[in-house]
RNA sequence: UGUCCGAUGGUGUAAUGGUAGCACUGCAGAUUUUGGUUCUGCCUGUCCAGGUUCGAAUCCUGGUCGGACAGCCA
């Protein structure tokens, strides 16, 4: 029902398709693009863009290029364009064989800009960038037109053809767009086209010295791959006019076909940063350890974190599109990944806080090999055997001396279920000179076996558990949020984002794991039952197991005993 | 004293002139060998003022509030 009610309701983006479908307007072909700059990883944010535009061509028998805006030497890295391609990858499109790059244009685009300026629609400007930026005026002030504005064409032609050559040095010189310096929008005062850059490109190598920027590279761009519809987010909006304008002055024919711009609300999570600029700094500051770090709001650090590529495709679908300024809350994104690995992870279970507790009436020298269930939720995934000894440990949380209302887990003289094995009973506990608890002891009802006992009598609690000496030691890494407030971008004065990181951000201890996970590799997830999800983690080696907490399963006793205080 | 865009529960997002719905969150309960999962119920919303209309979240007018734009970045 509900799932029908979402298929017929149309996102404003879905409804201009239709439409354009509906009137034939590109003879029923649908094509769109994801433009990445490679100066940069990808993150949740281009998640959305990538969801929408490759979902789009799927949903409408299209197709969606891949296509780097390439356009700025100095930024822009391989290894960006390699990551790049992994993650939209791994996120599972498909581009085929259509891997584009802007500077593949970057022929087309001069000559384009060689036509404009015979028609008198651009000029070549000598003026400082300080200069240019100063005669700009002001959103509510018109500009000031550059003395170099009314040269001939056959100077701006020389000029123009010099620059390519390489006869003038970075900033001497750009061409600009001949349109209104008294514009009320700034993007049409005649906006700079091309500048010089004597800088070797990823690419295009040291061909070119001059450099299209984005305005003039985007729309003829999109021209050129026959893109019918250009989304893009909205501070692109006032660039609008612009993208038109040079449609406007390159097409023989602007009536007929022409790629058109359609503007839509990035995403922003709560908790997190997603400029560039600032997850730059995280990884070149060191306050992370990489791009991939898991606490990254990166592709990659999503999935070295453990978050599957489902959950961020539910995810995107779940936010929708639309035109309005919008802060998701986290929450919604961990419930995505929890709602994917329930139905999926292998159920282990594993110690993160170790308490010993000793089962007193239990041999010595006895092992059991229990049945356990790998997955609730899927039949499917079978069972496997768990041993079980006299010497256990438990989790520390799970036990308290003298406990609240409601907790029901163990507690002197108190009996649970250890899952999958035995009521046990807490008898005695053992502290150290400091007074800390070391051990419990403990008895078990040998008529429980498996977790329910002859006489029908019920227990509260059931506890997780691993058998001390058949566990597998392991790193485990706790994450938590990287950042401490709602909006890491409000901070106070004087300082800057990063003083809202948590520094608890990332706690290691070490953990105790049944057997079961010994054949696990880099990139594996399970659950933790009753603790939450975890994966292998690639820093993990062959006697050594790195394993990250992905996401804390919902924990109801928490927020109860938070309540009590 | 600019141009453009936006405004629906706590957060997102539908309703396209005809009963304001869905998801997440929150709260209450049922089930449960994971305080997980699942299931049930409940709370909470159309920025304001006029107008058009039998009828307005939707159309019109005027406000208010929020955002984007002054890189030789994209």
């Amino acid at each position: 029902m509900g799932k029908e009610d979402n298929s017929k309701s149309l996102n404003f983006i879905e409804e201009i398709i239709e439409h354009d479908l509906k009137t034939d307007k590109h003879d029923g072909k649908v094509l769109t693009r994801f433009p990445p700059e490679p100066n940069g990883y990808l993150h949740i944010g281009h998640a959305k863009s990538i969801c929408l535009n490759f979902g789009l061509a799927e949903k409408y028998n299209g197709k969606c290029n891949l296509r780097f805006d390439d356009t700025n030497p100095l930024t822009e890295e391989v290894e960006y364009v390699e990551s790049i391609k992994e993650d939209i990858r791994w996120l599972g499109f498909d581009w085929e064989d259509r891997e584009y790059y802007a500077s593949d244009y970057f022929d087309q685009l001069y000559e384009w800009a060689v036509k404009i300026i015979k028609k008198g629609f651009a000029y070549v400007d000598e003026s400082s960038a300080d200069k240019v930026a100063a005669t700009r005026g002001t959103p509510t002030r018109a500009g000031e037109e550059s003395p170099y504005k009314n040269r001939s064409v056959e100077e701006n032609l020389d000029l123009f053809e010099r620059m390519k050559n390489g006869e003038f040095p970075d900033g001497s010189k750009v061409l600009r767009a001949k349109i209104d310096m008294a514009s009320p929008n700034m993007h049409m005062r005649d906006p700079v086209i091309y500048r010089i850059k004597h800088a070797s490109h990823h690419r295009s190598g040291d061909k070119w010295c001059i450099y299209p920027m984005y305005d003039w590279a985007h729309g003829q761009s999109d021209y050129i791959e026959g893109i019918t519809h250009s989304l893009c987010t909205l501070e692109f909006e006032v660039h609008r006019p612009l993208y038109d304008w040079c449609l406007d002055h390159i097409l023989d024919d602007p009536e007929g076909y022409r790629p058109r711009q359609y503007e839509f609300a990035r995403l922003n999570l709560n908790y997190t940063v997603m400029s560039k600029r600032m997850l730059l700094s995280l990884v070149k500051d060191a306050y992370v350890n990489g791009w991939d770090d898991p606490r990254m709001p990166t592709i990659s650090g999503l999935r070295r974190r453990g978050y599957t590529p489902e959950s961020i495709k539910n995810f995107a679908e779940r936010v929708g599109v639309a035109k309005r300024e919008n802060v998701i809350d986290i929450g919604l994104l961990e419930y995505c990944l929890r709602e994917d690995l329930n139905k999926k992870a292998q159920r282990i279970l594993g110690v993160i806080n170790p308490l010993k507790a000793v089962i007193e009436n239990y041999p010595e020298d006895k092992t059991e090999e229990l049945d356990a269930v790998n997955n609730p939720e899927d039949e499917s995934m079978g069972t496997r055997k768990i041993p079980f000894s006299r010497v256990l440990y438990i989790e520390k949380d799970d036990f308290m001396e003298d406990p609240p209302k409601k907790f029901f887990r163990l507690s002197p003289g108190r009996e649970v279920r250890l899952r999958y094995a035995y009521f046990i009973k807490c008898k005695d506990v053992i502290r150290s000179k400091d007074g800390e608890i070391t051990e419990l002891t403990c008895t078990y009802d040998p008529a429980s076996k498996g977790g329910q006992s002859p006489d029908g009598r019920k227990v509260k609690g059931t506890l997780h558990w691993v058998s001390a000496a058949h566990a597998v030691k392991a790193e485990i890494r706790l994450y938590d949020r990287l950042f401490n407030t709602e909006d890491p971008y409000d901070f106070e004065e004087g300082r800057d984002f990063t003083s809202n990181l948590n520094p608890d951000s990332l706690k290691t201890v070490t953990g105790y794991i049944e057997p079961f996970i010994k054949d696990s590799k880099a990139g594996d997830k399970f659950q933790f039952e009753r603790l939450g999800y975890f994966c292998i983690d690639p820093d993990s080696a062959k006697d050594k197991h790195v394993i990250n907490r992905t996401v804390t399963l919902k924990d109801t006793w928490a927020k109860i005993s938070e309540r009590q205080g």
